[in-house]
DNA sequence: CACCAATTTATAATGACTATAAAATAAAAT
DNA sequence: ATTTTATTTTATAGTCATTATAAATTGGTG
């Protein structure tokens, strides 16, 4: 229950958590903070944006969620904080999990004399949907 | 040389490229657009920081180098445009090559549906010189 | 040399994010 | 249940890397 794992984490269990992380309970689709932002606002009218910027950070650094910068511009958050491939596609702008065998790694690592404590992996393309919607942009 | 590289790219000679395109070439260091700026300021004291981030945006979109967002904040460049791995060490904040063998892929290339131009690995850690410094921030 | 499109430059604007400080509140203590 | 206090929320201002703008300059072609 996510009022247990706001606890364990020793944070206060208020109505702006609750929302966000209901919100993000088993969301796929990797939001922006904005995004989380305007999707609350209707029912938390009060909701402020640097709230949802604070709860994402202290969840962040929490383990509880992972920051996604496959973008330059924007951050964008994934309730499964397991490192795994990100994909975004270039033309309709979406983020989709993308994991790909052999790149799976147990953290923390070492190469050579790095120790390596997490990493990310980032594809960029063209997404399923937008390969089928116009075909003259294949390869 | 670097002049027929300009050229091939359609691309005219200026003192202001030419100068970036030297600062670059065989330099593993992955300087940020600032930290270019600065570096050639002094010789070139006509010089725009706005002009970096131009010459930089236009030889990355042609492919003649890359850039690397393994920061949060700030983007920094590779003069070598093909995908490799890097690492960012969380104590001194450099940024190193990390190439590990089976990561390498040729791009393009499909992974299910998706079809995939590009990739970018990013490892997060202590770098080797952290750690015999500090020994007791080893894990 | 003269021309002109490309480039450089100084400067302002943008926008995601962070800092600040006052108001509100969750939850512990009484 | 009321008081208390540290935490959290909120509105707002500030930051800073990057981008846009438009005027001045210049590389390359004839
Ligand atoms: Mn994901
Ligand atoms: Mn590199
Ligand atoms: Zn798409
Ligand atoms: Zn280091």
């Amino acid at each position: 229950m996510i009022i247990n794992r706001l606890k364990k984490l020793g944070l206060k269990i208020t109505p702006q958590r609750l929302a966000i992380l209901n919100l993000l309970e088993g969301n796929i689709k990797h939001p922006s903070a904005e995004e989380i932002y305007n999707q609350l606002k209707p029912q938390y009218p009060s909701l402020s944006l640097a709230t949802v910027y604070n709860t994402l950070d202290v969840l962040a650094r929490a383990g509880a969620l992972q920051e996604i910068r496959i973008k330059a511009e924007k951050r964008h958050f994934d309730p499964n904080p397991v490192p795994h491939g990100h994909f975004l596609c270039r033309i309709c702008e979406s983020i989709h999990d993308l994991d790909v065998g052999p790149l799976e790694i147990q953290t923390p690592f070492n190469i050579r004399d790095y120790l390596v404590k997490d990493y990310t992996l980032y594809f960029y393309g063209i997404c399923p949907r937008c390969r089928k919607r116009d075909r003259s942009s294949n390869q």
